[in-house]
DNA sequence: ACCTAAATTTGTAATCATTACAATTTTATA
DNA sequence: TATAAAATTGTAATGATTACAAATTTAGGT
């Protein structure tokens, strides 16, 4: 995949910095948090400011090329994934995993006169190997 | 509805502060955020103390009589109401509607042997009333 | 290449929600 | 009433995010 060209389809002029944060986010589907993904690029483009991490990251949402989502109020993740999935965060090793809706026909008839741009679906619990080693 | 000995079944030893946080809750269905809360309370309860209405509200979710959420990953949102329902904000008039879930049987066949203990569904688009009054 | 204007990046300081914590006040109990 | 435990309060700290101005880079015209 060519960021470079991807970024421009978009309107978005690709300088390094821009390149090197969609390969980030393209290539680490953890849903990386802003901290996370300065710390890791910094040593990569050691001028990084943390600044630019943010700015960039609202330019990408702004143009539709990345999601962000927060799963406990405190910390904004982001997604290079653009498909309409939920996440589900394990209580006990705090793993964010992607999760597939089966049916994103949810009806809400409430909402028939209403539109919607955006679905968001979170869970939380216990992960499967979190309830299998019971510690 | 006597929110003393609710919150006294709750384990919760009522005291003023916490049955107004409740009685408020329980009657401004808005979904107040802390700062709202504490703002309409300080007149009634003078010596009101932000840090108390955060310890409260901690203690009733945590004590399972109030849920919180969040939109927009800036500030907490409280709701007395603990029937699942998910919430539907309208980036015009920024309203926070209730929307009952037809179907929770929401299928996530990824997720059977994982344990779901909390759903969390928000969406985000233009309410009917922004749609009419196309201003 | 060079100059200039515009766009981008950067660093620091400000903001705002939330939490930590210690002191004060209130409540319960002997 | 005396004393201990619980609840409330105020202030200071934290941490994510934004504002903003200065510095750097980029692009277009000469």
């Amino acid at each position: 995949m060519d960021f470079a060209s991807h970024l421009a389809t978009n309107n978005i002029k690709p300088s390094i910095q821009r390149i090197k944060i969609f390969e980030y986010l393209h290539e680490n589907r953890e849903h990386p948090t802003v901290d996370v993904i300065y710390k890791d690029l910094v040593g990569d483009i050691p001028t990084l400011s943390k600044t630019t991490v943010y700015n960039t990251l609202k330019l990408f949402v702004d143009n539709g090329i990345t999601s962000t989502f927060t799963i406990d109020g405190n910390e904004a993740r982001y997604d290079a994934i653009m498909e309409e999935h939920a996440h589900f965060k394990c209580k006990k090793c705090n793993n964010v995993f992607d999760v597939e809706i089966d049916a994103l026909k949810l009806k809400f008839s409430q909402l028939n006169d209403f539109q919607i741009d955006n679905t968001n679906i979170y869970l939380k619990g216990i992960c499967n190997k979190c309830l299998t080693n019971k510690n």
